[in-house]
DNA sequence: GATGAATGAGCATTCATTCAT
DNA sequence: TATGAATGAATGCTCATTCAT
């Protein structure tokens, strides 16, 4: 008796080691044997289920962006008070922890390949709209409590989404300059200076 | 009597090649083969020259860096009001003109591959330093001349670097939400609204 | 269900490749690429099998001693007379037929490389303080049945064995004055004139 | 005012450089940079002197033996008694001393070629004759002296040289079994058992 | 569904050789 | 005479992909 998933389940355990070897070595080091062994499974079954290292690496980078959009859905959906939410959803993005630095390494990935690749441009095109719009929200909902400052939310988004890419970048290069610490300080900071009124800067 | 510097002159001659290689078709679809068609050498001239594919990238980058900051050099060098040289300096860098694009496009490679690798993480290390350096410095004087706010300047020049890397991250990426002067109006508002102080902000 | 022993017979079809290669162009001049036509398989799965040029040589010195050791392996555990047996055991390893000339000349490669190469020394060294021990014994024996004159067997031994290898390394020379019959001739003077005791000389 | 022999000094330092670097890394590993290298010389000047690599290990092999038997000329020239003289040449070939390695070495790379190179194997071929011819005057003038048993002159000359050669080889390839006094014992048991007549044997 | 043996195109690297000086 | 910069053919090795089982 087949199980009915088996197909999904394959996939995930797949794209998860995917993610994984991604992190560790990169997209051109990434050896779909080795892929294979981290999976459990031989390196028949990848080209079974994927049309070959492209398509892997395409779906690895959606499922590494939906997984991280999903360790923050709480944080998201609860409709708490948007400054707070914001502050948390910052912290929870910092390269930190294993899971943040392995989704950090990924995206990293295909950053440098969508400088020169179309298909992972769209991909980063379409996720990175999605992350954009959902800091925009949540300034603009900020905006109407009256604890954000005032301007274009999307601007406002920009710089903040911008300079927790650019910080990370440095701290994932390792930089001893730009320990995690230093990023995490630095945002809070521009969140305190720039975008908090009055009243939230009261809670240092 | 063989030439003077032929072996400066053939450096450059690769190097400047293989930057623009990189920046077309990132560190590892490069081909040594297309790099010596490009520099106009046969293949075994790039390996008498250089240890090896990777030399040839750790020279490159570091010709990346240097090549980047003698075209800005006289601005550096002008000792003119902080302020606008700092504006200037941010707009000089935008990916907009070709050079600048494929010497982003390089940066964007270096980076890819310190996540991993230790030695294009030192490179990015010491390079990185040097360029956190000039603008921290560029900010100090503005501050003493009254023309940037107060705070650590060091801090401020991580908001404004990492803005710009980030930022730029997708501008390279071909973001349609983030054409460069998109990425322009952003970074000079936030200088408007964040380093400047009011006599500069009267410029505008 | 894949074929019993696929492994087993893939390297036994490219080790014998692999001697037929290393008696007519040397350790140098093999190139996999040949090899891998000879043994009628593609490059690729040579490096299946192997970890790479220098463990096939490795494994191919090591098959052809073995396999020269079957062919006399009857020979040897008869227990017949030991004198007759030395006799053949000499005749039979003489470079004069086919088999025997490549396996000889696999012999070369692996003794020209021994004098710098530890590996290979390595090799040499077991294989041949095998090949020693069984015409050690064989002349104990004869000089226990009383056959084979008095002497320490083990220089006994050497001296035969050195005279071999010499005058073999003349013949594959294809020296004018070192034909195969000479070589064979000079050897069976030795052992009549002064490794046999009298009664064995009276067989001719 | 250019010296007369400059071209015979030349022809001889690099000659002398191609034994070294042919006893140290061999034939095929032999680079035509290192050997200029060696000499003192540029990879331009070889070429200048020799046709290519191909001449100048034919010439260096040449050289190899001209100097080996130079070496021995006092020896065989001397004229004293021929039983002597053949135990004192047998033990100024061992390869125990630097330079009798080195000849050694570069005699086992010819051997190694000459197996399946007409060019190399004219080289020995004329080398070898003369050497064995050395060998049998000398076991010749030992019959006529009555200190030397008898028996064709050229058959034991052969057994001696074949021996001497077949053991030498272990000794390069660093036999654990075959150190150099157990071959230097080998040869001159052989020598007093088989080949000495018995007042010769009385010198013991 | 899943395997893994087998393939072969692709690429970095080596090095004898050439030739302008 | 002598140099050494420049060449480019040659080859070991990697790895995505295929397919018989």
């Amino acid at each position: 008796m087949p199980r009915p998933n088996v197909e999904a389940e394959r996939r995930e355990q797949i794209l998860r080691a995917a993610c994984d070897e991604l992190s560790e070595v990169g997209m051109q080091d990434l050896r779909l044997s080795d892929l294979a062994r981290r999976a459990g499974v031989s390196s028949g079954t990848i080209h079974y289920y994927f049309e070959g290292k492209h398509a892997v690496l395409v779906a690895a980078f959606e499922f590494n962006y939906r997984r991280s959009l999903e360790r923050r859905r709480r944080l998201l959906d609860a409709g708490d008070e948007p400054l707070p939410t914001l502050r948390e959803l910052v912290d929870s993005y910092l390269p930190r922890r294993p899971e943040a630095l392995t989704a950090w390494r990924v995206w990293a990935q295909l950053w440098a390949e969508a400088t020169r690749n179309d298909e992972y441009r769209a991909i980063n095109e379409s996720l990175y709209a999605e992350w954009r719009g959902l800091v925009t929200e949540l300034i603009a909902r900020g905006q109407d409590r009256g604890s954000i400052r005032d301007g274009d939310p999307g601007v406002l988004a920009d710089m903040l989404i911008g300079m927790i890419d650019g910080l990370a970048t440095q701290v994932l290069a390792g930089s001893k300059d730009m320990p995690v610490e230093r990023m995490s300080s630095t945002l809070q900071q521009f969140i305190d200076d720039f975008l908090a009124l009055a009243p939230a800067r009261a809670r240092h």
